[in-house]
RNA sequence: GCCACCGUAGCUCAGUAGGUAGAGCGGCUGACUUGUAAUCAGCAGGUCGGGGGUCCGAUUCCCUCCGGUGGCUCCA
């Protein structure tokens, strides 16, 4: 699953910082500004053959930006002239109009050779010349320099200068890249700053969150301490950061989560696959694709090869099947792999908790078509299947928010697809519009999450890809004999499964906040059933039920500690515990149960065998799975 | 990646105007044998995130690295 709908620059500028992005795409000049009360510097000996002639010895230049230059391997004139442009824009904001220029090779390990270096140096010389005073201290020597840094916000700069052939057409276009955004209601689009929002807060808050990038100034999420506190998952400091640790309870949850998507895709007729977490660099249509995504992977070097992580199952999936002989008969053909990992190196102050991580599981259902109708139908059963998928995990449609997203030339001509979307949900949806095609898709969806600190984050998404049929060679053998790319549709039914639980625990502090107790879904929850013994006579009765219960399927375990049955209590109600019961010699002598009830926090009296049955009805359909540590409280280990 | 703040016992945090630290919870031991969110007492537990510097002496001041968080930027 590619998801993106803002763009980036493809070479960034990162003050104080020289070495911006994996050298193992494209060469590229970098350059570093000083802007400077002077810089001295003297000349001492040749360090190559080819060094410049040179007569003085040393010179000092008052008031200049410097900019210190290594010229790559693969930099040519046009590389030149966007190096004069980046150094006329350096000058003009630092308001200096004298420059000088000092070849220095430490910026780069892959440096051109010293011919073509002193030609591009004069090249740039030549630019900058008409409208500035340029000095250049010789190439090819070994010099001692001192130099005086003004240390304001501008005075040190690198930038990174990427060659012409090298950007390709897509990202050339991202700054033009025109888009409209809209609010889809009752069939009619209203624009973002006529809408009335009342009663649509959240979805005014992940407008603007997509629009204006406004950030309430707000604290951790509430997730995170629940992560922790219920013992879930857990920074590893031992890791990248981003990588998570799971804890029994979490690492159980997960497992559930991960087999209830699973279970839905797979009734929704996909085939499970498994494909390698790791690629060539070098494989041509990974290469092609990958030069889009400015240095986002992970990067194994083993021996020489360079491989990179995955960042999602599209690879695998598109490699299986460009080998696979496939007919129109066979289709719409869907594969899917539950990614355990998918890695993105992401920028290290975006990382928050389970909202975003480097390493996360995606769920990943590609679905081949041979046409625009069916990809249409697909995409609205899948709009479908996710809604059921996220509803599971309790979060229904007034939990998210809906946005859609297309080019304008497949909104001329599905204006009635478009708005049987917004009838499906019954209320607002955010709709972005392309002018034109600038990503591999033409419609997407998307259901965004927004928590307690008014950020968004998607969750379940399809999208429409027209492209990578193409770029990866995938064929279907058509009615007459003909080979024919396919239509391919993205889907991840729920988003990432972490992500999914990153919106369960927030959701449950937004039940905090409206008075409610925070809990999770019954078939989630770690632990379904808490039996806690009066005292150690009702121990016999307490695991007699325990066993009835536990064979229903139910998660159940017993406190068997040596404590007061109030703090008994109240850790449970601290574990978010759906059902507490208690065992004292009433139970013994009636057989019927003292319920305390999570999700409608009350007490209730019921018979064992009809409790037993309520429960089994709560996960029919559900998957099951054994409690994941000791039944006996005594017996656990506190994690955190 | 940039800027800012934070890092003290297993956890949450207090404190030291520079002289190596304290509480609550948790743990252990003992008493109590309990009816729906914390029973009482005693004990143990810390190279005060790592490294470097200044100083007679650094957990405290400075630098740097690591980690966390917020903002910016960005998000296949």
């Amino acid at each position: 699953m590619f998801i993106s709908f803002n763009v980036n620059k493809f070479c960034s500028i990162i003050p104080g910082n020289i070495f911006i992005r994996s050298p193992f795409f494209c060469s590229s000049m970098r350059i570093l500004f000083i802007h400077s009360d002077f810089i001295d510097y003297r000349v001492r000996e040749k360090a190559i053959e080819g060094a410049e002639e040179y007569s003085a010895s040393e010179e000092r230049i008052e008031e200049c930006l410097v900019a210190f230059i290594s010229v790559e391997s693969k930099d040519d004139r046009q590389v030149a002239e966007k190096a004069v442009n980046e150094i006329k824009d350096v000058a003009n904001k630092v308001d200096t109009r004298r420059i000088v220029l000092y070849p220095y090779a430490h910026l780069s390990s892959d440096l051109s050779d010293p011919d073509t270096a002193k030609s591009i140096l004069s090249m740039i010389e030549n630019g900058l010349r008409s409208e500035y005073e340029v000095h250049r201290a010789p190439f090819g020597w070994y010099k001692s320099f001192t130099i005086s840094c003004k240390g304001h916000p501008l005075s040190e700069l690198s930038k990174q200068i990427g060659g012409g052939e090298e950007e390709p057409e897509a990202l050339k276009k991202e700054t033009t890249l025109k888009t409209y955004w809209k609010i889809l209601y009752d069939g009619n689009l209203y624009d973002i700053d006529v809408f009335d929002f009342t009663g649509h807060e959240k979805l005014r808050d992940f407008v603007n969150y997509e629009i204006s990038g406004t950030r309430a100034v707000v604290d951790v999420p509430p997730h995170v301490k629940y992560m922790r506190s219920l013992e879930i998952a857990d920074y590893e400091q031992g890791s990248d950061s981003g990588n998570l640790r799971y804890y029994p309870r979490g690492k159980l949850i997960k497992s559930l989560a991960e087999s209830l998507v699973t279970n839905y895709v797979l009734d929704y007729g996909a085939m499970e696959v498994e494909t390698p977490i790791m690629y060539d660099y070098e494989h041509p249509a990974l290469k092609s694709y990958l030069q889009r995504f400015p240095a986002r992977q992970y990067t194994v070097l083993s021996g020489d090869d360079k491989y990179f992580l995955r960042f999602s199952a599209c690879f695998g999936q598109f490699l299986i099947a460009k080998d696979a002989l496939i007919t129109y008969k066979q289709l719409p053909l869907r594969l899917y792999e539950l990614t355990r990992y998918s890695f993105r190196r992401e920028k290290h102050g975006e990382l928050v908790g389970l909202r975003r991580l480097r390493a996360f599981t995606m769920p990943d259902m590609h679905t081949f078509v041979q046409d625009m109708e069916t990809a249409k139908d697909e995409f609205l059963k899948q709009f479908k299947l996710s809604i059921s998928v996220l509803k599971d995990f309790g979060l229904d449609l007034n939990d998210y928010e809906v946005a859609v997203r297309f080019t304008s030339d497949f909104y001329k001509e599905n204006m009635k697809f478009i708005q049987e979307l917004g009838e499906l949900v019954k209320k607002p949806i955010l709709v972005q519009v392309w002018e034109e095609k600038f990503f591999y898709f033409v419609l997407k969806f998307e259901f965004n999450f927004v928590d307690n600190t008014k950020k968004a984050a998607a969750l379940s998404t399809v999208q429409i890809d027209v492209d990578n049929a193409r770029r990866f060679n995938i064929t279907y053998i058509d009615e007459r004999g003909e080979k024919r790319y396919p239509l391919i549709l993205h889907c991840s039914p729920s988003g990432a499964i972490e992500r999914v639980m990153y919106a369960m625990l927030e959701k449950a502090e937004f039940l905090k906040k409206e008075g409610k107790k925070p809990v999770l879904p019954f078939w989630i929850s770690p632990v379904q059933v808490r039996i806690i013994p009066l005292s150690e006579k009702h121990m016999e009765k307490s695991n007699e039920i325990l066993r009835m219960i536990e064979s229903a399927g139910i998660r159940v375990d017993i406190d068997d500690r040596e404590i007061t049955m109030q703090k008994k209590i109240r850790e449970a109600e601290m574990e978010w515990i759906p059902y507490i019961v208690v065992i004292g010699d009433r139970e013994v002598s009636t057989g019927t149960l003292n319920v305390r009830d999570r999700y409608r926090d009350k007490t209730r009296e019921i018979p064992l065998s009809e409790f037993i049955e309520e429960l089994r009805n709560c996960v029919r359909d559900k998957p099951i799975k054994k409690i994941n540590e000791s039944i006996f409280l005594s017996k656990r280990v506190k994690f955190v």
